[in-house]
DNA sequence: CGTGGGCTTGAGCGTGGTCAAGTTGGGTGG
DNA sequence: CCACCCAACTTGACCACGCTCAAGCCCACG
């Protein structure tokens, strides 16, 4: 479980021994939430920087009026920005979406790495980028892909994702986090993505059931989501 | 026109004069592009950083069957991510959008300075996190904002993004784009945003004619779009 | 056994898309 | 200097994807 960060950044690069240790060395601060709890919020000063461990977490945004939209989802092996407590305050909240397990690393920690690591300093800086590539392919999602190509490529995101830290096989995983959420990350209404869900299933491409998802057709998956996997940049070991 | 870099990053720290003359070595290089040029292609590797010197560029990806999403704006002094060079290839592609100039800055220059100079690295550092600041914005404004509101965000941050570099009074600015590339940057159709733009007009808080966007009601523009200009971290300077 | 959160279904509607036909206006060549 | 051209903009008609509201169902948990 401590050792999803190193797994995580050993997709983007090759870490040595001591690098290993210094990642581990970032586990302890131990924090547990139960679900729908708020890690940090809009308007706080960020201190430190937040490690999954277990359990969903995301960012997310909410306008004046209460309409709310998740920009991220972090799974297991996450960190939420490496380099947060370089602003001044948070433009958004932190949430969890499941019972939540997370390391609290203080600041310091990080920018002593960073002054001083120039492996894991590359490493933050590729995870960070990689962050990028996917929000930036969210909002390709949210500007031009329909309902069912949403829900499709974010299937195929996630289960790569998770399968990059070694907590799927690439045919099945958890998914839990409610419809609801789902149509806030997907800016979708709850109802449409009900029916949208059942559409999918209808095709025998992937189910989502009891908060587990199973792809059958990862090929023609892919294919209706338009994915592409190369903005993950996992080459190194996962391949696709 | 060269120091742009410079008074953007100064919105974010203070900067000294070595670091100036750093950022100001760095222009050099000079490219020029035609509307409608591609800068650097999806699947190309990156090479260098490229930062715009006049002119607007944008960063898109186009999806198999033609739809195609600008998910972010270059406008002068704007760097296309001061570490892609970290990165394999390029998941999406760099356009011009007006007549172009830009300096190529080579990859080693930048790794240099990330390096050796602890202020510009954080510049950096924080250049890229507001960066990611405005792509989770958008992904809001797609995910959750009708198609005027999206229009009404879109103008109040250009127009703050221009007037930290020192581009405009903040009533007045260049919006040198089609009706079409807003489109794909909105997620819309050229046709809504061209009744859209007729809407806001209407209403009198701004308008958009033969590309200068005039704003003459900052305040209810903002409300309007729910527009809060945190996200943008300009406080040293700009202020709001 | 009761409760409440999450899921499901139906009906009606509205925002925004598509297609197709003009219109405008800046730039080029004769 | 004018005529032409083409890209950008504009308008209308029609349509569909996805939203809202409302009611009911399922089932895990206390």
């Amino acid at each position: 479980m401590a050792d999803l960060l190193c797994r995580k950044l050993e997709n983007f690069i090759e870490l040595r021994g001591a690098d290993r240790q210094a990642l581990l060395g970032l586990t302890k601060n131990i924090v547990r939430l139960k679900p729908g709890e708020d890690i940090i919020q809009e308007g706080d000063a960020p201190r430190c920087v937040n490690l999954v461990l277990e359990g969903w977490a995301c960012r997310y945004k909410q306008l004046e009026d209460g309409r709310r939209q998740i920009v991220a989802f972090f799974l297991p092996g996450d960190m939420c920005d490496p380099c947060v407590f370089l602003l001044d305050e948070m433009s958004h909240s932190l949430g969890s979406l499941t019972p939540l397990t997370l390391a609290r690393i203080p600041q310091e920690e990080i920018a002593g790495i960073i002054a001083g690591n120039t492996t894991l300093s590359k490493a933050f800086w590729l995870d960070m980028l990689v962050s990028t590539e996917v929000q930036r392919e969210w909002t390709v999602s949210l500007g031009r892909r329909t309902a069912d190509e949403r829900l499709a490529h974010l299937f195929c995101e996630i289960c790569l994702r998770l399968k990059s830290v070694g907590l799927t096989n690439g045919h099945e995983c958890e998914m839990p986090v409610t419809q609801a959420d789902l149509a806030d990350a997907l800016g979708l209404s709850a109802v449409h993505v009900n029916r949208t869900l059942q559409e999918l299933r209808a095709t025998g491409f992937v189910e989502l059931k009891s908060r587990r998802l199973t792809i059958f057709d990862q090929e023609r998956l892919r294919a209706l989501a338009m994915f592409n996997p190369s903005y993950l940049h996992l080459q190194r070991h996962t391949g696709n």
